[in-house]
RNA sequence: GGCGAAGUGGCCGAGUGGUCAGGCAGAGGUCUGCAAAACCUUGUACAGCGGUUCGAAUCCGCUCUUCGCCUCCA
């Protein structure tokens, strides 16, 4: 089966086929760095990460796209309120830029802690006001646009398509309720800002041919989308929120100017809610990453956020986190056991177990189903393992390529055998097998000797230290314990 | 008010008409000095009410409830 896609914009299920075979070009949407990133931006980019592995996995060239907006979102309505950097420059007594820098590199210290690659391309949206201009400037010449005292805006009334993706399409019908303020130099409520005129005092602002400003707060994507990934890109990627009015004036903007379909196939992520409400910096409820870590493995974070469907809403709790990390476990407990075990001839059929994960990923990225595959595969190989042929090597090592590539690169869940270590790491690793050998042979043979007291002592000493210890027919085994 | 999503066993969470999701927790068992792990057994869940059908968690209608968007937000 080839991979079906749920496109936001026809709302169905769709066969993927990008522009180009074999080539795929995704965007997206990257966050404003004002803040330390939250467990949204956690599911948001571990699922599009894992979209792009699958991609990579199934063959495709993947060129991914994410930028880091690091001007012009305002913190109120969509053409009024502060620049929300500039604030929290100002709460910091410090420059935007400084602000900009110092939360992209706390998202990014984050998403690595996820196991999130990074983009191929990560532009700034500060790196591309030039770009920004030039695709103003030609909406302006094909009358998609219109100037007012500085302010450019994007005439909604000249590209009837508007609002399709959330289907907004009626604009005068929309008025009526809408808690938007009528903006008397608009031609139409509904229209919005490309350029804004620099006030007094501005402090993040550019020469542009409308005087000096600073570019609108959906320009940046469309102008770097382009840039990057030509004018239709394969695949668009975001929050549901984003839906309206970003991704819509997205693609009014870039369809007016190009004449070509902006986007194949928009996916949109659901949302992280706490205790069934959503999780949001204003209701004071959103769970910090970096808080979040100090308690809980960053790598079982990213399984429980696989464990459901990137288009499901995610409920963050205690217990849920705790399920997630005990199952993870079992999962890696299986990979230790097969790389601890010696061969012998049984044999276990891999093929089914590939077949099933695969068919998951193909449909829509289910992680939920695929990550169901590895359980019912670990179940199957502890089964094979408790025979007391034991496997065989062959299978052995089958096996353990299952787990490398499904486990590893594709969910990166479990490291993938090629990963780098540091040395250092490696170093007192080393060092730490060889003491535990040590204290392992002198359990043994207290227990060898019926001496219990002594060799529970061992365990239990070992695991306050963090270590645990299980005893299986082929000798002790111990492991970090993690969480 | 408009647009959109969703309600699955104690908890989390898959499943777009017909033999099993899966995980966590719980119970019983095998193994074991004990423990842990593993394995085996164990749960007649699909918001409610109607309808379509030989057959519905799955399709249709209504009702109830929740959530998101319509203001920046992953």
């Amino acid at each position: 089966m080839a991979l079906q896609i749920y496109n936001s914009l026809s709302r169905t299920r769709e066969t993927f086929e990008p522009v180009h075979p074999g080539v795929v070009g995704m965007y997206v949407c990257g966050p404003t760095v004002y803040g330390h990133a939250h467990l949204g931006h956690a599911k948001s980019y571990v699922s599009f990460d894992v979209v792009a592995r699958w991609l990579r996995h199934s063959g495709y060239r993947v060129r991914y796209v994410q930028n880091i907006t690091d001007v012009g979102h305002l913190t109120d309505d969509a053409d009024e309120g502060e620049d929300k950097i500039a604030r929290q420059a100002r709460l910091e007594k410090t420059d935007p830029m400084e602000v900009a820098q110092y939360y992209t590199r706390s998202f990014y210290e984050d998403m690595d802690r996820l196991g999130v690659e990074r983009p191929n391309i990560a532009p700034t949206a500060t790196g591309h006001v030039p770009e920004q201009i030039a695709l103003i400037e030609r909406l302006v010449a094909s009358g998609h646009a219109y100037e007012v005292d500085g302010n450019i805006y994007f005439s909604v009334g000249s590209f009837p398509e508007y609002g399709k993706l959330s289907g907004r399409t009626d604009q005068d019908a929309l008025q009526s309720g809408t808690r938007v303020e009528v903006r008397s130099e608009k031609r139409h409520p509904s229209d919005f800002a490309l350029w804004k005129k620099a006030e007094e005092g501005h402090l993040m602002k550019w020469n542009s041919p409308w005087g000096t400003g600073y570019p609108g707060w959906h320009v940046e994507c469309s102008a770097m989308s382009m840039k990057y990934l030509g004018e239709t890109v394969d695949i668009h990627g975001g929050g549901m929120e984003n839906k309206f009015p970003h991704h819509d004036c997205e693609i009014a903007q870039s369809e007016a100017a190009t004449g070509k379909p902006y986007v194949r196939y928009w996916m949109h992520n659901n949302m992280v809610t706490v205790e069934g409400v959503k999780m949001g910096k204003s209701l004071k409820n959103s769970v910090n990453l970096k808080d979040l870590f100090r308690t809980t493995d960053p790598v079982v974070i990213r399984f429980f956020i696989l464990q459901s469907h990137y288009r499901s809403p995610l409920d963050f709790s205690e217990a849920a986190i705790r399920a997630s990390s005990s199952g993870l476990e079992k999962i890696r407990d299986t990979r230790r056991r097969l790389q601890e075990s010696s061969p012998g001839e049984g044999t276990l059929d891999m093929g089914d177990f590939v077949a099933r994960f695969t068919e998951a990923m193909d449909d829509d990225f289910n992680t939920p189903l695929a990550v169901s595959v590895l359980f019912d595969f670990s179940k199957a190989l502890n089964s094979a393992l408790d025979k007391s042929g034991g496997l065989s090597a062959a299978s052995m090592a089958k096996a353990e390529t299952f787990f490398d590539t499904f486990a590893g690169k594709v969910l990166g869940i479990m490291g993938s055998g090629d990963r780098e270590k540091g040395l250092a790491e490696e170093n007192s690793r080393d060092a730490l097998e060889k003491v535990m050998a040590i204290l392992l042979e002198m359990r043994a043979e207290a227990r060898k000797n019926r001496d219990f007291l002594l060799s529970d002592r061992i365990r239990d000493k070992l695991l306050e230290a963090g270590v645990e210890i299980k005893d299986t027919r082929e000798g002790a085994s111990w492991s970090l314990k993690t969480g």
